[in-house]
RNA sequence: GGAGAGUUGGCAGAGUGGUCGAAUGCGCCGGUUUCGAAAACCGGUGACUGUAACAGGUCCGAGGGUUCGAAUCCCUCACUCUCCGCCA
């Protein structure tokens, strides 16, 4: 949700700064909502005075053994009106809040302005990819060929997009995900939690994945519905929905490894080969929760946190600024992280880091109190794949490969895999 | 799954349908006192909306209803706690 008060003051910039986004805002029916909403909430209003103020004096009369009946007569037909202007306010304030709901965040003037993926910026590289004169294979054919990941197996429990892995392989994954945690929770002072994976419809409002993204949600049927996370930043951000924060509680660094769900309904057809974009993966996910002034150079400690892990992994990667137009709903500014994948030749995502400043807090009704003002004002939310898992899984896999198709397992995953040093079939 | 008890401000906890946005205590902020602190005493202290500032409006788990008037009465739902059953 964007903060009102731009709605108030140059309306031609927000429109502009939306467009750069990719979002047309409607002006005209934005501003015959708005003006219908202020006649329709000021008679409201005066009605409800009216009420409250004779309801009042019956109240004093009565006390006093007055007969009330003058008083009563004259609000008679009150309560009538006051329904009627009520339920046209509600309905316009529902049309408001559902205009107002697919609204995107704006861009931090720092994002590069363009349309889309071709526009974004590289920021900064790490790590050089293997020789070119190599024959690459993809985790795929290294996969099968270990007999370690099965995708034939996958379909038949469950269906496209979704894997298997065994043995080693198995063992391999979750190492990762252990590797990362302690990471992040020893060396980059993150507190670990574990949270649902079914969540309400209010808090993925919060965050921003409803009411505009419903199609991309798994959701629970039955007579109290649930969804699947897509992320564990829906979780972990909304735990301070709906609530005032002290400034000694801040800053909140959280981190969670989830398992996590996405329908993939406007991905037909596309990677649709291996482990890359499944219905089911898992990821650590970060999420900060910090005073306004601070979020921008929290988005830079998280993004280096997630670049850790890929260093100690010994995986190349690329940092890149997404553009206005390619940026997710919720964002102000995003870096993604993208690793080398020697098969394919190119970078490919495996973490995204945004500050959404007050954008989610706003939904969500999460503030913190100013002590220099003691006034409650928006928190500011950030948060960060680190990293996700599968994506890990896969870079290992392929940068870490030898010729006879086995696996060399990095320094760091040792002591999560007993000191295995390679993976062979 | 069955039976019962709850849900009120940052926390604890009152609240006969009528000047109740809500007593009181704690906490917090300011002051008096003190060399300083503690204690004591005095004063202040919810959120949202609205206004130039007042005024006004909304909020006592959520949503409906009754009434001139609802924290208080009625209905539905959610959650918490206790006991029983079941279960990892």
């Amino acid at each position: 949700m964007l903060d009102p008060k731009l709605f108030r003051q140059d309306m031609n910039k927000l429109i502009e700064k939306l467009r750069q986004r990719g979002h047309e805002l409607d002006m005209d029916n934005f501003l015959k909502l708005e003006n219908r909403r202020k006649v329709l909430q000021e008679q409201t209003e005066t009605l409800q005075a009216r009420r409250n103020s004779v309801s009042r004096e019956i109240g004093i009369a009565k006390s006093q053994g007055r007969d009330p009946k003058e008083l009563l007569d004259s609000v008679a037909t009150l309560g009538d009106e006051l329904k009627s202007r009520m339920s046209d306010l509600v309905d316009i304030q529902s049309s408001l809040h559902d205009l107002l709901s697919e609204i995107p965040n704006l861009a931090h003037d720092s994002v590069p302005v363009g349309r889309d993926e071709q526009d974004n910026v590289e920021i900064r590289r790490w790590g050089t990819p293997g020789a070119a004169d190599f024959e690459w294979k993809d985790h795929v054919e290294l996969g099968e060929g270990l007999g370690m990941m099965d995708y034939e197996l996958a379909s038949k429990l469950a269906g496209s997009r979704f894997v298997v892995l065994k043995g080693a392989l198995a063992r391999l994954h979750r190492a990762l995900a252990q590797f990362m945690l302690d990471t992040h929770v020893g060396e980059h002072g993150y507190s670990e939690a574990n949270v649902p994976l079914l969540v309400n419809e209010t808090t993925l409002y919060g965050t921003g994945q409803l009411p505009k993204f419903e199609e991309d949600q798994f959701k629970t049927s039955g007579d109290s519905s649930y969804y699947l996370i897509p992320t564990a930043e829906v979780p972990l951000t909304n735990t301070v929905a709906d609530r005032i924060v002290e400034d000694s509680e801040l800053p909140m660094h959280w981190v969670a490894h989830t398992a996590c769900f996405r329908r993939e309904a406007g991905s037909y057809g596309r990677d649709t080969r291996g482990m890359i974009r499944q219905h089911q993966f898992e990821k650590v996910e970060l999420v900060h929760i910090v005073r306004p002034h601070e979020s921008y150079e929290t988005l830079e400690a998280m993004t280096g946190h997630a670049e850790t892990i890929l260093r100690k992994l010994g995986l190349p990667y690329r940092v890149i600024a997404l553009c206005t137009g390619d940026m997710g709903f919720a964002a102000a500014k995003t870096y993604d992280i993208e690793v080398w994948l020697p098969s394919q030749n190119l970078y490919r995502e495996i973490s995204s880091c945004s500050n959404t400043e007050g954008f989610q807090a706003r939904r969500m009704k999460a503030r913190w109190r100013n002590p220099e003002t003691g006034k409650p004002e928006p928190l500011h939310t950030l948060n960060g794949s680190g990293v996700a898992v599968g994506r890990a899984l896969i870079g290992v896999m392929e940068n870490h490969q030898n010729p006879d198709g086995s696996i060399t397992v990095p320094e760091a995953l040792r002591p999560y895999m007993g000191g295995m040093t390679r993976i062979a079939a």
